[in-house]
Formats: structure tokens, sequence, C-alpha cells
DNA sequence: ACACTTTCTATTGTATACAATTGCGTTCCG
DNA sequence: CGGAACGCAATTGTATACAATAGAAAGTGT
């Protein structure tokens, strides 16, 4: 059985990542607590850890709301995915594995085959996209880095932004991939952070350019 | 009057820092509650914060221990640090201004003072050291950074390894540090951020030799 | 009508009791 | 004597009741 504070952790944060909850909602414990049908203890459990990934912030006086970005904050987030995505992928190169290898080649073949439908699957896309950085992030076999890359707010934002991405965002990014892979097959640990840095780079430029687009609107 | 969950967290914290504890030692969140005369809950959650900030660290079974590192993951931290003091080193140049500045003048002072007494006053040192890099993290001014750093283990690390130093070390840091100043009069970030890169670069340097040196004996 | 105070209510913070789990020592059997 | 099964003790996890606090609303006097 499964604790009741991670019950209530992935509970709320799917509801945080749901449709029916926008940026800046405010939020109690209580309600919490009825979503996730455990008590406010665990919950509080929960909450400090979505503090902690920057999903839920507590105003001036400790009531919760969900977060919301400004695009400079959105700009920083990214700026240090890049850099710490890009040092795993370093140390990632330097600690690949065969099987590893494989499972990358696997998954990037589902996320382009999702992005290939007549209507773009983008769920899959981000589930296969998730699963891709994560086991890069795993052969990085560095618990630190563990730590602080998905407290980057990483899935939210990418979840909020996906919309934005246009197919051919889409396609660049197996590309991207493709690429990774390369490197990492050839062990090359300077190649894949160059990659992995241009990789997400452009994934904030997409984001960027699409965002402005609509606030013309 | 402040929160019981706060003075927990200084408590249990300064506890853990200070001689009487050994890296590895395992404690309770029963004996945690006694020391900072709260009950267990907000020792709770004052024991997930510093969890976080990777002081503590949950066993196998949710046992609590005071966390211990290997050469390895000293040296992985630091890396780390240096990518990300670097890059607020680069915003702070951005974002100097002449207060700041002064007083970054200021600690310095006080830190070389400290440094050239006839017996070396290491305690000031690290506090001045403290408020230096606390500084230029604030300069920064990225929320996402200053949540990032100090969970770095930053402190602890410098703490248990401060006593590692030699004197030229120590005035070495006061000399990057001067440098570090230069480059933020000028406004110049690529070099602030050099500075800073390598500056952390020497003092992990130092650290690693005095280690293996005592490991040796 | 407007500022100021006061009360009330919604929400978070803390303590405590109890449940569930895990480690460890003991016993029992081979 | 060694090892597995069992039971007890220590420790963590959860619920609930209550205390403290901050925001909102209502009232009061000018």
């Amino acid at each position: 059985m499964t604790r009741a504070s991670d019950r209530a952790y992935r509970k709320i944060r799917s509801f945080i990542l749901s449709d029916d909850v926008h940026p800046g909602m405010q939020l109690t414990e209580e309600r919490l607590a009825e979503i996730s049908g455990v008590s406010r203890t665990p919950v509080r459990d929960a909450v400090q850890r979505l503090e902690n990934e920057m999903l839920l912030v507590r105003s001036a006086s400790k009531r919760l709301s969900v977060a919301d970005w400004s695009h400079d904050e959105i700009d920083e987030i990214f700026s240090l995915r890049a850099m710490l995505e890009s040092h795993a992928a370093e140390r990632a190169a330097q600690r690949m594995d065969d099987e590893s290898l494989a499972r990358l080649r696997a998954i990037n073949v589902t996320l382009t085959e999702a992005v290939n439908r007549p209507e773009a699957d983008i769920a899959t896309f981000l589930e296969a996209n998730r699963q891709f950085h994560g086991l890069i992030l795993d052969r990085a076999q560095s618990p630190r880095l563990s730590q602080l890359l998905p407290s980057l707010v990483e899935q939210p934002v990418v979840r909020r932004t996906a919309a934005q991405y246009s197919r051919d965002d889409l396609i660049q990014s197996g590309i991207d991939h493709e690429e990774l892979i390369a490197a990492f097959a050839a062990r090359d640990s300077k190649w894949a952070r160059a990659v992995m840095t241009s990789h997400i780079r452009r994934a904030f430029h997409s984001f960027s350019s699409a965002t402005s687009r609509i606030a013309k609107d």
C-alpha cells in the first residue's frame, strides 16, 4: 500500500495540472484533503513538496495558490534547465550502456509516431518526451541532479506550453533526440552536452515566439 | 512570534552542524522534538525542509540520519554549485548597483582582516564568505536560483571542509572576491562568470587535496 | 458617507492519540 | 550451534481536536 501523503501528492499534482485549474487560483488545505481523500496531515506533506517544486506558492500570509509564471520567470527556468540537463547529458554519455540506448531509441520511435499521426497525439508525445529525458537523468547517476531538476517545474511549464508548439516543433524534438542518441552511442559527452543545450534553447524559442504571437491577439 | 516549525528548523539545523553530531548518525523525530521543544508535527515540517537541503536523509525505511557525502558526491556538489553560482554572478553583474557594490567591498574587508589575524578567525571568515555569496545571489534576482542553490548543501559542505583549508586558500578567496568585485564594478557579466567559476573550482581543489592528504594518515 | 474599531469566520498551525510498519531480539526446531 | 519464525518494542504515518491568526464583515461614532 502506498503512503497517503504520496497519494495526496499525486492527486493534487494532477489536479493542479488539469484544465479546471487556472494559475493563481486559491486553494485550501481542507479542499485538497477532500480531493485526495485523506486528512490534512499528509496533505500538508504533499503541499510542502509541491511548494518545493514551485507548483504551489504560499502568498503573503500562508494562503495557498497555484503558481503562476511571468515570461521572464519562464525564461529563467529554461536557462536553468538548459544548464542542468546539459550537465546531465554530459554525465549520461559517460555512463551510457547498450540497454538504455536501446530503450531511448524505442521511446523516440513512440514519440515520433505520435507526432506523425494525422492528428498529432500530444499526450503520447509528452509522456514519451518525459520518459526520454527521465532516462537520461537516470543514467547521469547524480542524486543531486535528480533532486534539483524536477523541482525546476519542468512538467508544468511543458504542460501549459505544449499546446503552443507547432507540429514542426514536435518533429524537431524527435530529430534532436536522434542526434542525442547518436552522441550517446558514440559516448561523446561534449557532443551530447551541446545537443542538449540547443535542444532546450530551441524548445524555449518555439514557446516564446508562440506566446508572443498569442499576446498580439 | 516565530512559528514553531521555523524554530525547530533552526534548532535542528544548528544541532546537526554542531560538533557533537557525526555524519551518518541516526536520529528520531521524537528526539528532535525534545531538542527543539515542540511536538512532532512541526518537527516533521522542519525535517522535510532539511531533507530537501539534503542535510538529513531517510534511510531505506524512513529512518532519519544525518547526511554523509562521498568524495564523488562532494565533487558533484561543487560542479553544480560552480554552474549555478556562475550563472548567479553573471546575472548579478547585469543588475549590480553601487550600494551593493559598496557592501561587497565592506564584507570582503572583514573577511580579509579575519584571515590576516595571527590566528586566522575561521568563524568570521565563514560568516563573511556566506554574506558575500548571499549578496550576489540576492542581486541575481532569480527566485529559482535562490531556491536551488541553498539546497545544494552549500553551508554544510563548507562547514565540514573549512577546517581543511590552509591559510593560503583563505587568502586566495579574498583575492578572488576582489576580482569579482572588479568585474561587478565594470558590469562585465562574462568576466564575473569566469571568475566565479574558477573561484569555486579552486575551492574544491583546495578541499580535495587537503582531504587526500588526510586520507593518507 | 467615511474612517475606525470590533467581532466573527475562514484558514493555517500545533499537539496529542492512535494505527501501521519496521527492526531487533528471542525462542524454537533442525 | 545455525537459522527461520515469531513477537515485542521502537519509530514513523495519519487522523482529529483545538489554538492562533489573518481577512472579511458588520457595526459605531463623527
